[in-house]
Parts: C-alpha cells; structure tokens; sequence
DNA sequence: TTGAAAGCGCTAACAT
DNA sequence: ATGTTAGCGCTTTCAA
C-alpha cells in the first residue's frame, strides 16, 4: 500500500491538516515542524493521491482532447505541444479520437463531462450547435482550432485563412501561372473554406483575372480524397500550372496525382501546401508552403484552456496568430 | 451541483447502498425498487461520479500510453488503435510524452501510478531496470511494443525482427544487389538492433557474401539522423546499391540523402522500409517495405494489457504477430 | 500556529 | 432484499 497522508502524519508526529498545510503551502507553518514533514515526505517517498484531492476540490486536473485521426502530422504536432503545456500547469491530457464522425463527437463529449475533465480541446471538422448546446449546458471551457464559431463561450485559435489563401495564390502568380487551382477542405463557413475561397478570388482579380469554379474543389483535408479531385481535374486540357491546396496532406495527394497524370512537379504544375508539418520538409519535392505555427497554436489553445479555467480573463474573440510563406521545391516559375 | 447518490436516493426513497446496486448490479435488488431508482436516475440524469468511485475502488478505468513522440505516423497509428479498443472496454487513455528522454519516463510512470491509472502501454526506446523495477513494484500491469526485456512480468508484442530483416535484405539480394547497407534504429538488445542485424548478416552469408561492417550503421528512429548517416556514407565510392532501413521515417532520410547527394532512387540506390505506416505508400517513390501489422499490435498491446488488468491469464512470452512483404517503387533489379 | 473533525461521492462489509 | 456505517485520502472550516 502506497504512504499516505496519515503515515506521514504519524511519522512526523503532527495532524493530517499540517502536512497537507506544508504540501500546498495553503497556510503558515512553523519552520521546524515544516522541516519535519518534508523530511518525512523524503523519506518516505510520500505521492499525495491526486484522485482523493480530485474529489474534495471538484478538479480533476484532466483536459479532454477530441481529435479527429491520431495518425497526421497536423494533430500529432498539435498534441505535442498541448501535452507539453498541459505538463507544465500539472494537466493530464485525456485522449478521444473521433475519426471525424460529429455523433461520436457528442458522446466524447458527455463521456468527458461524467469523467470531470476541467476542460475541452475539440478539434472537430464541424463543429455545430449540437457541440456547442452541450458545452454550454455543462459549463464546459472548451477551445477550437481553426474552426469558426457563433458562440461566444468557446475560445478558439486560428489564422487568417483569407490572408493565408490571397498569398498562396499570389506566390503562384507571380511565378507566372494564370490557370491556378484551389484544392479546400470543404465549403463551409466553419472550416474556413469560404474565406479561403475568397483569399483566392482576390489575388486572382487583383491581377484582373476571372476565377474558375470549376477550378475550386474540395479535398475533405485528406491526400486521399485530394488525389482523386485533382486526378480528375488533370482528364482535360489546358490543366492549370499551379495547385493551392490549404492542407498539406491534400498537397501531397494532389502532387502525387499530378506525377501519378504523368505530369511534373514543379515542372509541369507548381503546388502550394498550407501548414508546414513535419511532412513539409521531408517529402521530396519538399513543399513550398503556407506555414501556419502548428505547435504553437497547439500550445496557444491550451494556454487559453487553462486561462478559462482558471477563470482568468479570456478573449471574445478568437486569437489570430500569424502565418509565413515558406518558398521550397514544389513550385517555381512557368515554363512557357 | 450536480446530482448525487444521495439526491438519487432520496427522490427514490431508498438508501444509497440501493441506489448503488441498482447501478452496479452488485447484489439484487427487487424488481419494483430497481425500476424506481432507474427512472428517479433517468429523470435527474444522474451519472455516478468516476472521481469518487476511483478513490474507494482504487481502479481508475484509465491506461496510460507513454509515447516517444506523438507525431509520428507509427505512435499515431498505434495510438488509434489504442484508443480504439480502450473505449470497448471502457476505459480511457491518459496520454504522456517522452521526447524519448529516459528520466521523463520515469517520472511519468511516477505520475501515473499515483493517478492510479489500471496500466501502462510503455513505447521506450530504450526501456530498462529503472522502468521495470517502478512497475514491479508498483504492481503496474504493462505491455511494450517491439521492445525486448528480461522481465517477465511485463507483457510485449513484437514481430520477429531477425527474419524480417532477413526478408527484407533478401529482397535486395534477389534484385541483383550485393552491396547492401544496413540502417538500424540502435545495436542494443532491447530495440532488436541486433536481431536486425543477424537477420541482415544470414542472408548475406546465404548468398557467400561477407558482411562489411561500414555498411551497418545507426539512424536512432527518425528521418532525419539517418538522412545524416547516409549521407557520410555515400561520400565515399563505391556507394551500396541497396538500403535496408528498420523504420519508415528512417527509410526517408535515406532516400532523401540519396536524392540530395546526386543519386537516384530506385535508379542508383534502391531501398527498403519497414513499418508500412501511410507514409510508405503517400511518399514518392511509393516504398517498398516490410510491412508490420502497426495498428494491429497496438489493439493486441492494448488487450493483453486489459486482460493483465483483470487478472486473466496473459502470455509469458513476448507476442510475435507475422509481418508481409510489400513490393513498391523504392527498389528495383539492379542496373549493370 | 496547530489540531480535530466534517465531508467530497462512492463502495462494501456488516447488520437486519 | 435492504439499510447503516465505515472508510478511501485529502482539504478546509472551526476551535483552541
């Protein structure tokens, strides 16, 4: 049986509530008596049990995270930093994976309010009132990444995909193309695929050039689905010379399709990715990216988590970090 | 507040123990009494609290998964099938991150002790007394995946390293190549380093060739360490025309090497990878790999852990699941 | 500054 | 079959 408070209490021959004094340094202590305690806490190798301090404060010390696929770069990333963080303020990070099913999203919700997590990450493709009216309903402090909201009481964290979307295309601009495509994940307002869309728009039509629907498509996030969209844009001619694809495992897929076409990249079509994972530098070409912070956006999200909390002034809106444009192997200029 | 089982009892007009056996199905309870408590249960929505029930029960229905790196197609492909089953069995995942640092580890399996989690999935590089001695003690049902240890106590799932490796050499060998370099995570024992290599020397000697210790280096798990190692190797001529290397993400930083040193794949070098995660066929040339039933070993892993957790019988020895052999585009016959 | 004691929500003897 | 009660290990009034 593992040493608990009582032990050493009895060894230091003093009450409970002074060792639990000394541990939390919730009230003075003498020094000698303190002294005492922490040699016995030494000693004995003495844990306080986190589960009987759970249950008198009504804290578990547990964020819920709600991913949709373990096995991606972008999450991963994300989860290292949020357990990284999580660490620091004495959080555990309880895992839930989804596999993007909003029903599942739901029950992972309810199953974290009956198991006390003091907050949620929720990083759902589409999060809608369903998420939302559950949150609320049980005080839940949740945060979002990447994802819009109406509700004022989730935090999130994002970048400004408009932004981001306008100088991916424009890099391909200038590089000469004129026939570009944009692979998004989907149309929807949460996701950001509308201000993407618009992003696009407006460098083209900076540059007085008309957009394309049939240029716009939808990759579902994934190098699976990407592949099969572009392959099918790739059946006519012209195909265009340049891709922006606002994943960077749907750039991937949409490379692989484009070589798969019997096309080169660069040299056939120029393509653009969007985070910059890991996979960014390591696939060949290495991808010319939009890079967004990943880890810290990972690590922004639990910050304000843990803010919200705790309580603390949090913001209303949600928190824009910045984005780079890194320039790698993937695109270059048209060849005439 | 939320509602308890005292509230639920009251409503019903029993007594908590009652309530309680009608939750647990822990003793019998008369028909008419046991309806009544199920809809004073439905009404309130009543959820009994996991956090008390933990602390008088001492299970925490939690397993805890300590991870080298989270973003990783290998520890995210396992962790999705931890995930996975866990929830059929109803437990859940506390999640930890080592970075692959020894000392972290350590304190991790501390920390989750005293959160009482019911057992630990250990993905150490490098797992050794320190671990096992914390677990012993603790009586700490564990499981490692590919890892090796004397201790009898922990339980592991692996594949048989020695003659996958043979397999994969073989390939190689059968494709006209002779001079085959070997990239292995580590020579210890516990990560079958040395397993890989005899596997990588029989099927050499089986051909009559002599194994030439320059071509058997160390690439620690990750792309970029191997991309370095081979990237000194092939300074020098004649440069190995066939690569075996022991990870997925190693078999990248090989190819990349490769690439980057003027070469081609599989024109000049071909290569051989060995997990099967996505990458392998995502990445361009498709690889040709060793495959290991990743996400299967991680729903084994978490199995027999649950079966060690509840007492049923559990394997004394490591489980050896098979491997496949996959032909893609990495490798070719060797050109004269 | 210290200790005694109540109580967090639950399970499991024990008693009836 | 049901209820009473004693904890699980801890924090926190309340008294001294």
């Amino acid at each position: 049986m593992a040493v608990t408070i009582k032990d050493v209490a009895k060894l230091a021959n003093v009450s409970i509530s002074t060792v639990s004094r000394v541990i939390n340094g919730s009230k003075p202590v003498s020094p000698e008596i303190a002294q005492r305690v922490v040699e016995v806490i030494n000693e004995t190798g003495y844990i306080p049990n986190p589960v009987a301090r759970s249950l008198v404060m009504k804290k578990s010390r547990l964020i819920g995270a709600i991913v949709p696929d373990i096995a991606t770069f972008y999450v991963g990333e994300i989860l290292n930093a949020m357990e990284e963080i999580a660490k620091t303020y004495d959080y555990d990070i309880l895992l839930f994976n989804s596999y993007g099913d909003v029903d599942r999203e739901i029950e992972m919700i309810e199953k974290m309010v009956s198991k006390q997590v003091e907050g949620i990450v929720l990083m759902s493709h589409f999060p809608d009132e369903r998420h939302f009216k559950l949150l609320n309903d049980n005080h839940m402090p949740s945060v979002l990444i990447n994802r819009k909201t109406d509700n004022t009481d989730a935090l999130s964290v994002v970048i400004d995909h408009k932004a981001a979307t306008k100088v991916a295309t424009e890099h391909l601009l200038e590089l000469g193309h004129e026939h570009i495509a944009l692979i998004r994940c989907d149309s929807s307002e949460e996701t950001f695929g509308n201000d993407q869309f618009m992003g696009y728009k407006d460098a083209l039509s900076d540059k007085g050039i008309a957009y394309n629907p049939e240029l716009v498509l939808e990759g579902n996030f994934k190098a699976e689905e990407a592949y099969q969209v572009v392959t099918q844009l790739l059946q006519n001619e012209p195909i265009p010379t340049g891709i922006v694809a606002t994943t960077d495992d749907m750039a991937i897929g949409v490379i692989n399709a484009v070589i798969d076409c019997g096309y080169k990249v660069p040299g056939d079509v120029s393509v653009v990715a969007f985070q910059n994972t890991r996979i960014a530098s390591l696939f060949r070409p290495k991808l010319t990216t939009l890079a967004q912070p990943v880890y810290d956006m990972g690590a922004i999200a639990l910050r304000l988590l843990i803010k919200k909390i705790q309580g603390t002034d949090t913001p209303d809106e949600p928190v824009v970090v910045g984005f780079d444009f890194i320039q790698r192997n993937s695109s270059q200029r048209r060849e005439e």
